[in-house]
DNA sequence: GCATTGACGAAGG
DNA sequence: CCCTTCGCCAATG
């Protein structure tokens, strides 16, 4: 597959999936103006109790290709608990916002309404 | 190699 | 909702 400077990235020249590719597999494919949770995600790839994994998968959004739109991911509150890793911190406000998604202190509105659940959105597996 | 730290979450209070 | 404890596991010191 693709090459990656391996400085922060738990090596993923494998040929099969890491857990962590599959992170961003499931978060390329939410819609926009929709979100989903982190515990959401590790649901869908079977190690719900690993939703952690799944935000510090999160922590290689930024630079992995194709881009992964991780401010689509919120806590299982809705809040926007990864703003601190953008940059500026209010990129991920913006962002939503920009797709139709209402937020407030940093809290997304009627996550409930947009929250968007892969395992019933893509099928179960 | 142990200890601490997380973009988390469920359960119990 | 807040707080604590526990489970989770890669990364970091």
């Amino acid at each position: 597959m693709r090459k990656i400077k391996n400085q922060q990235l738990p090596v993923v020249n494998k040929e099969e999936p890491s857990f962590f590719e599959n992170v961003w597999e499931v978060a390329r494919h939410i819609p926009k103006g929709r979100v989903t949770s982190y515990g959401a995600i590790a649901n869908y790839l079977g190690t719900k109790s690993s939703a952690r994994m799944v935000g510090w998968a999160m922590n290689g959004a930024h630079w992995v290709k194709p881009k992964v739109p991780a401010h689509r991911v919120v806590n299982r509150l809705g809040i926007l608990s990864g703003k601190h890793h953008f940059s500026p911190p209010g990129m991920m406000e913006k962002l939503l916002k920009k797709e139709g998604v209402k937020v407030k202190n940093d809290q997304v509105v009627d996550f409930k309404k947009l929250f968007w659940d892969p395992a019933e959105e893509l099928g179960f597996k």
